[in-house]
DNA sequence: ATGCAGCTATCGGCACAGCCTATGGCTATT
DNA sequence: AATAGCCATAGGCTGTGCCGATAGCTGCAT
């Protein structure tokens, strides 16, 4: 791939001729053909619709023209970003939340960060823990908040705050106490989201340390369809309670698990290479935010660890 | 500018030599010194601090990995992205939002998005109206909620609702029937944001349209610094009340403004170029989702005027 | 000190990617 | 039917970027 074809085709359908197109970027005609020719090859599709009167984008050409864009704007960018920032945190930092975190946060993020660092340009993405790792790992995006225990040697870990987990059902299970041990939810149906999943990880993890296995009934993605197959009893579900507290219908008491079961949220980033002094600022401002939204919650079962 | 010369770069930073990434790359060493040389040159600035042992980016060498890693990695997606999507709407959509409104509606939207639409990937930054409309403009963001009445031509405008614009100060002025005049406006001192700023454009224009001038004492580029010079006497405001709602100071009952002035909120995009099928399946959820969340909130003086 | 091992920078030569001009085929317009 | 504009193809030329060889540097061992 070119950076060249892709300025190009841009210019092209911009243009909306070849020919045009040509006198923009100063370069024969033909040229333009053999690039786009190869552009096509490359990625096995046609990206342009020849007529007599020009060219338009096909569906896949449309695509290619906003990533193109996109990528060709970035790397316009980019003499000013690389010189060294003097002082104040300045420049582009992208934010990746565990979707089932993002709303809670990401409106007073982007409010109070503006305020405090106002050179600092945010850009947010949601996505389930495994999917946010990989980011971070391709430098995809500089932090991530979201639920993982164990990670792969390349990542910064920053724990934030731990919640224990609590069973959670449809009707009332006969137990003592509200306490519900492993092995009895063994022999349970469980509605659990994807193997993606941070919480779901941290589940499987527990139930295999106690050589046990999950009994899945149902695997739901979106924590709404989780929340609604459980209230119509396909099955159980574990989670912390704290997670809720935007579902108020009518479910069982929790009962806690036995032996206890805590999930971590983090903030991570790569160990490969330190962050700009634009993340820096951004991680202390976001646990300092995060730690301050927790406490307004006071969420039951839910311990801040993290240090300043 | 090359693709190769970011490749490369970000190879030696990974093995940290020239000669191990020339193994990794499969090119002689000394093509890689001449690459990341004319790549400094470009640039400017020392990218890699050599030594016997090997090489370590620079600041600006970190700043640079992180971004050419992130350019690179859209560009490794492209040819996946740019297939054409069957039916269910799928691929990446980057939104912007003025900076007022971001923290009302972004967490929101993730969720319901997330839920709706479980193929699209939201990427969401924020800003002020002009930078917004700049980044459509350059396609580095498809879709923009901001506030802004006359757009250049390359822009599509859906305007979803207006707000009526009251003056706010400290003290109550003694006007008639609550409304105040153009006139009388313009001997208070103001406090308003930046010319880059929605509400600052139309507040100038109405009175350029009066052939007054406001009498400018202070910008305040973020709301709450406004808020905190109106509350302390430096001058008044002018704005929708609805946007007060988190600040409930002390101030005098906000007086009408004669003639009427209207900020006009509009979702905007490129008008070159067709949205995705994700952008489009998008620009309707977020209409709706405006919608509701301003029915949900009513505030006084506001005007819902998208039709679905 | 001296030599060695390992690194990057420089140089000259070569191959090919990518450009140009010329041309041909096509389609919509006159 | 002629024309004017469009894009694709072909053949020749040029400059970019590669290679191998080599020089210069630094840290470490002898």
């Amino acid at each position: 791939m070119q950076f060249r074809q892709l300025r190009y085709f841009v210019k092209i359908v911009e243009a909306g001729s070849f020919s045009r197109a040509a006198s923009v970027v100063h370069v024969a005609q033909p040229a333009l053909s053999q690039q786009v020719a190869e552009l096509e090859e490359r990625l096995g599709v046609p990206l342009l619709q020849r007529s007599a009167r020009g060219v338009r984008p096909t569906a896949a050409g449309e695509i290619l023209y906003r990533e193109a864009s996109s990528i060709l704007h970035q790397l316009d960018q980019l003499p000013g970003v690389v010189r060294p920032g003097n002082g104040e945190p300045e420049g582009a930092v992208s934010l990746g939340f565990v979707s089932s975190l993002a709303p809670k946060l990401v409106g007073g993020i982007l409010a109070e960060c503006r305020a405090l660092l106002p050179k600092v340009t945010l850009r947010v993405s949601d996505g389930d823990s495994l999917s946010l790792e990989k980011r971070i790992a391709s430098a995809s995006i500089d932090l991530a908040v979201l639920y993982e225990d164990e990670f792969a040697t390349a990542l910064t870990r920053r724990p934030l705050f731990t919640q224990k987990m609590y069973l959670i059902s449809r009707l009332s299970l006969p137990e003592h106490n509200d306490i519900i041990s492993l092995e009895r939810i063994a022999g349970l149906q469980l509605v659990l989201p994807a193997r993606t999943n941070g919480r779901r990880v941290l589940i499987e993890r527990a139930f295999a340390k106690a050589k046990l296995k999950p009994n899945i009934a149902l695997e739901a993605d979106t924590f709404g369809s989780e929340m609604w197959a459980v209230r119509n009893d396909v099955g159980c579900t574990i989670l912390p309670v704290g997670n809720m507290s935007y579902f108020p219908y009518s479910f069982a008491k929790p009962l806690l698990i036995d032996p206890p079961m805590r999930l971590t949220c983090s903030i991570i980033y790569s160990s490969d290479l330190p962050l700009t002094s634009a993340g820096e600022a951004l991680l202390e401002f976001l646990i300092g935010f995060i730690e301050r939204r927790l406490r307004l919650d006071d969420m039951p079962g839910t311990e801040w660890i993290a240090k300043r």
